[in-house]
DNA sequence: AATAATAATAGGAATCATTATTATTTATTG
DNA sequence: CAATAAATAATAATGATTCCTATTATTATT
C-alpha cells in the first residue's frame, strides 16, 4: 500500500479523539484542513486501515464507529445522551468459556452494554 | 394497538425460525402467504414488536436481525459461514460489575463474539 | 530531475437498508 | 351498520456506504 496525504491525516484524525467517530465527523474534520478530500476517500482509508489492524470498527446501531484504542475492550451506551464510553471487562474469561464450551475459536468480542450512565443517576427517581 | 393480520403473520414468521432473519427474509416469507403484504408493514411491525418486547433486534453490521428469544443471551458469529448462534454467558457478571465499577444502571448486553465455529475446524492446518 | 507505471483520489452516481408520506382499507365501538 | 381512527399498500425519500471513472500523485527507473 503507497503512502497518501489523506490516509496520514485521517489516521491522525482518529487517532486525536475518543470520541469514537463516524466516517462522516472524520470527513468533517479532515475538510478543514483539506478542503478538497472526498467522502469516499475517508471511507475508503477507514476501511482499509482497519483491515490493517491500526483502527477498530464499533457497530452503533446502523452506523460504523472507529476507535484507535488496540487494546480488546468494550464500550457502555448510555440510551439517553448516547455518550459511547470505554471499559475494559471480562475479556479472557469469555474467550475461555466460549473455547470450551462451544468450540468456537475467538477472534474478537464486539460488547455493547446498553443503559444509563453517571451522568442521569438521580437520589429520588421521579415517574 | 390494535389488531392486524400482518403483524400476527410477521410475529408468527419470527417466532418460527432460528435463523435471526432481516426485515427482508420476513418479508419474503409473509408474502408467500399473504402476497399484498409491503415491505413497509414488515419494517413497522417488526419494530413495533421489538419495543413491546416480543422480539429483540440484533446488529449484525450494517443490518438489523430480529430474534425471539427473550432470554438474554448473545450471540457467536462465524467469519466463515455468516452464521449466528445462540449462547449464553456470564450475563450477570457483567451486569454487577458494570454496575459496581462504573456506576452504569445496566438495560441490555449486546454481546457478538466473532470467530470460526466448530464447522470449520480441521485437525491439520493448512496454510 | 524527467518518465513510466500504476495506485489513490475527487466527484458523483448507484446501492442497500430503512423510514416517511399519503391515499385507501380495515378493525373497533357505539 | 355507520363513524372514526388506526393500519396498510405503494412509493418516494433518506442516510450510510460503496462503486465508477477520469484525473492526479506516488514510487521506481532512467
Amino acid at each position: 500500500m503507497r503512502y497518501s496525504r489523506q490516509r496520514e491525516l485521517i489516521l491522525e484524525i482518529v487517532m486525536g479523539t475518543d470520541s469514537h467517530p463516524t466516517a462522516d465527523w472524520v470527513f468533517q474534520q479532515a475538510r478543514k484542513q483539506m478542503p478538497e478530500i472526498s467522502l469516499g476517500t475517508v471511507y475508503r482509508n477507514l476501511k482499509r486501515l482497519a483491515t490493517n489492524g491500526n483502527v477498530r470498527t464499533i457497530n452503533d446501531g446502523t452506523v460504523v464507529r472507529y476507535d484507535w484504542d488496540q487494546e480488546p475492550h468494550d464500550h457502555l451506551k448510555c440510551k439517553i445522551c448516547g455518550d459511547l464510553m470505554d471499559v475494559h471487562l471480562l475479556e479472557e474469561d469469555i474467550r475461555k468459556s466460549v473455547r470450551e464450551k462451544y468450540n468456537f475459536e475467538v477472534d474478537d468480542v464486539e460488547m455493547t452494554i446498553i443503559g444509563t450512565c453517571n451522568k442521569h443517576n438521580t437520589i429520588m427517581e421521579e415517574k
